[in-house]
DNA sequence: TTAAAAAAAGACCTTAATATCTTTTATGCG
DNA sequence: CGCATAAAAGATATTAAGGTCTTTTTTTAA
């Protein structure tokens, strides 16, 4: 079980863009991606289906770019996750046994449930704005690096 | 941080020789893949390399196949896994921010640090040998499925 | 001592994820 | 209006994992 690098470009676009997007200023594509060091016409495509979702708005033109809607900071981790990478990343045997459940577990299977089931609960009830606490730079710095 | 389609195909393959090794019988490709359900020749590609690394052996020829040496059931899961996937990754953020170690924690490091060490824990304790228990038949219907 | 059997080796193919490049569409402003 | 700006759209490229196929090498046993 675990995310795909476009979730985590999307998880990082979306922070950036609520974390920068104060006072009405939109935020383009270009300076999200240098700024986070993502490819920009790849993170292009992720934003658009997250926007298609709802999840986040945008306008073209001049002035244009992306910017948070009443739905964006409330939105549940695992409703990304779900829109991104799919669920049935939560449902593979670690060690790819065949068959694998709570009667013939293979010998991770106890150890997985209890991550799986625990970062479950984590994402299914943490919003995207419950994720930015902390000094503003700080935060950005976490998700940009360098 | 997860295995690869690969891992399991070596751990399973590995499993399946030594259950069915007894008695000086050695054991053919064909036949593991075949009740495996695993792509013949890419599994004899991952088994090479394991024989290469002495934790299983094999000859060619007439009667000849893969079989069990004096490493095979000793050898460390953990040991496997470098081989096959490598360990970065054990070493990256699930969330795929870019700064996220003790000092500066993505939501999730901390449970998948929990994870992530007790994963590292069974597999540095735990052997190929380890695996076997019980039932024979029902360990192969386990590795094996259909 | 040769024919068959079986792994080893290596060339090539497929697929999904990731990434880039070009063209189109919508928008705001002079 | 018409031009510049910026996202949307879509075509194409790259990469790594996974998978297939053919040829070579080694071994055994008749």
């Amino acid at each position: 079980m675990y995310f795909s690098k476009s979730f985590g470009y999307a998880l990082r676009g979306i922070l950036y863009v609520a974390l920068m997007n104060d006072e009405n200023r939109k935020i383009q594509i270009e300076e999200i991606a240098s700024r986070l060091s993502v490819p920009r016409h790849f993170l292009g495509k992720i934003l658009r289906t997250i926007v298609k979702q709802g999840i986040l708005s945008s306008t073209k033109g001049p002035h244009g770019g992306f910017f948070i809607n009443n739905k964006t900071l409330s939105t549940q981790l695992i409703t990304l996750v779900w829109l991104i990478d799919g669920t049935q990343r939560f449902d593979e045997c670690a060690l790819h046994f065949r068959k694998c459940n709570s009667a013939h577990p293979c010998p991770l299977h106890s150890k997985v449930v209890e991550y799986r089931d625990s970062v479950i609960g984590i994402f299914g009830e943490t919003t995207i704005g419950d994720l930015i606490v902390g000094n503003k730079s700080d935060f950005i710095r976490s998700i940009a690096a360098r």
